[in-house]
DNA sequence: TTGTACGCGTTATCAG
DNA sequence: CTGATAACGCGTACAA
């Protein structure tokens, strides 16, 4: 079978069954006004000062017809499509119990759906496999204005190659690709934080850190900037220190059991790639029997809603995730008027000291 | 100001600007492969018999070009725009601390999203702020094919009355409209287990419940299911014991910590409507020395991923989140083919004991 | 100020 | 099997 672009369209069957009013169109609201298509045309979009009664009939007739511009002929007219689509990964694994959590990517497209309707645009959402996005990418190109990229959907190659011919913002991706803007999370001040909060504060110097899925730029960032920062506070993480994680709960804790079967000793801190991973840690942990942060303190990474209220509380680094998709979004925007704006946009980050690193 | 349907178009300063190569067209592909648009579509839709030479032409100059059929045009000349709208309802408040959590329409947007792919469908999302949603709704009628209404966006007239001009699903709203598909999980079951379980099996008689939002169904349908339940019980609920909530985890905490201060009893088991209730009451409880489940067990609704990771983990019912946001979608493919589904679809409900009611 | 007519990029209907 | 060509519904120069 040939790959074709452009996929198939869903074919419809019955036009006539399912509801759906023979559609009102400008013709029908012209003819109803005893105006020219031109003329609703230009009040609805407000150009031209049209005379106040010419006006009046026309919103009349559009009420009472129940007229709404098809978009798609706005569209294609206009050559604005008014929507801007939003790439993001999804996980394999079906399975109710490990389904990966991803609350992070929800809050960005929240984010991004807000600033979508201040701007007067639509959001289109699709979600993708990792390496199988190169395709509904494309597509996706011929549906909108600009995209935003979540993670690393695809290689940093392929993105530079879209972004030479279509607006595209990433959001917490590598950053790596001309063209391409992205905007991210402070990595580097959170992680640096944390570890110095753990040393100074906590005088703790066995550390460790659990990382997200191995191909993530924010978790790779997290993990160097983890190695980098004890390194600078006289303490080394050796491979030992690394622990490989996906982000997700189930294999944290599978990590700790590992690691307990094995009766090496504990590192006194794990701090982790993100919130899930560090409570997949802390429950496995104290499953087992270990205190946290009695015997070991744990970190997790994106102040998740719910971190303040787990037993304990999840000291964590605050990263704004919403803001994240909305000021992406907001880049795109510009960019489609034209701007180039910053090839890398950081957004702040703050650690949050709670109960389980031994604050509050 | 007078009301304008469909909101002037984003105005695109610098054509040339950003970027976005000369859109290669149709046209372009015709020109390049010697054959005439037509030829082309066809290919590309996979219609006709085209000799396999014509094809080959067709395609090498569809990917030498890089060409993307324009969605726009497509749905002008299709009547097909392949994409369905799907609103929820989106907290005002804004601040990090007390924002709403709304993993339910989260996961419930994944399963649509989902759906949408296997179909060939784009999803257009859009966040909207209760009782205002009429208009941002109408808008959507003339970017899509079907809209998706989760929880109870607008009133149940306004959706009958959308319902009769364009077709539409809601997604745990009350189901009365007429016209209107509505998906669902069976609540009633759900909640009648959890009482069952909660008399019978744990031998309590003295139960509350803590409602979500107001105005949304779901938690209508709960609270409602809980009194009935309970009566058949033969354990009687009054006014006081059916707790004013929103959903939120803040709201929770807040209503435990006023019937604590008011030095009332406390009831040996809290329903609560959603998961994060459950986890404000739990949080709030603790905070003040009440053992959960010693003194109070608590019981959630949703079975949120987080819920069996939780100390005390989370007694909780188990909805298909997802699943109810596939089906509904699929449903509404169904409708735009002529198809008239039943007008409820109820999905199954299932109780989870766990740590919080005194099980596991 | 208002109306006429063309273009936007596809799909779909006919002839050839 | 392929090629013209007419919609599709709206925005918009241009003319009146």
């Amino acid at each position: 079978v040939e790959r074709i672009p452009g996929e198939a369209l869903p074919e419809l069957k019955a036009r006539s069954g399912g509801p759906g009013s023979p559609t009102v169109t400008i013709y029908d609201v012209a003819a109803a006004a005893g105006v020219a298509i031109s003329t609703v045309s230009r009040v609805l979009n407000g150009f031209g000062n049209p005379r106040p009664e010419t006006k009046e009939r026309v919103l009349r007739a559009v009420k009472d017809l129940g007229f709404v511009p098809n978009g798609a002929a706005r569209g294609l007219s206009s050559r604005t499509k008014a929507t801007i689509g939003l790439v993001f990964v999804r996980t394999l694994t079906e399975g109710p119990v490990e389904r990966m959590s991803l609350m992070f990517a929800d809050s960005v497209i929240r984010g991004a759906e807000r600033a979508a309707e201040a701007q007067g645009y639509s959001l289109l959402l699709r979600g993708v496999q990792i390496n199988e996005a190169a395709e509904p990418i494309n597509i996706l190109t011929g549906k909108t204005d600009g995209l935003l990229l979540l993670e690393r959907v695809i290689p940093e190659r392929k993105i530079a190659e879209l972004a030479k011919r279509f607006p595209v913002v990433t959001v917490s991706g590598s950053g790596g690709a001309r063209h391409a803007v992205s905007v991210r999370a402070d990595n580097n001040a959170g992680i640096s934080s944390v570890v110095d909060h753990l040393v100074e504060h906590h005088h703790l110097t066995r550390l460790a850190f659990v990382t997200g899925a191995s191909e993530s730029p924010d978790s790779k960032q997290r993990a160097n900037a983890m190695v980098s920062c004890a390194a600078a506070h006289g303490v080394s993480l050796g491979p030992d220190d690394v622990w490989q994680g996906d982000w997700t709960i189930g294999r944290a804790g599978q990590l700790v059991n590992e690691y307990l079967d094995s009766r090496k000793p504990l590192p006194e801190a794990l701090v982790c790639a993100n919130d899930e991973t560090a409570i997949g840690v802390m429950h496995a942990l104290m499953e087992r029997g270990v205190q946290v942060p009695g015997d070991v303190a744990v970190v997790g990474f994106d102040d998740i809603p719910i971190a303040r209220y787990l037993r304990p509380s999840l000291s964590t680094v605050n990263q704004p995730t919403e803001r994240l998709g909305h000021v992406a979004f907001d880049t795109l925007i510009a960019m489609l008027s034209g701007a180039t704006p910053a090839r890398q946009i950081l957004l702040p980050t703050t650690f949050i000291p709670r109960g389980s690193c031994g604050c509050g």
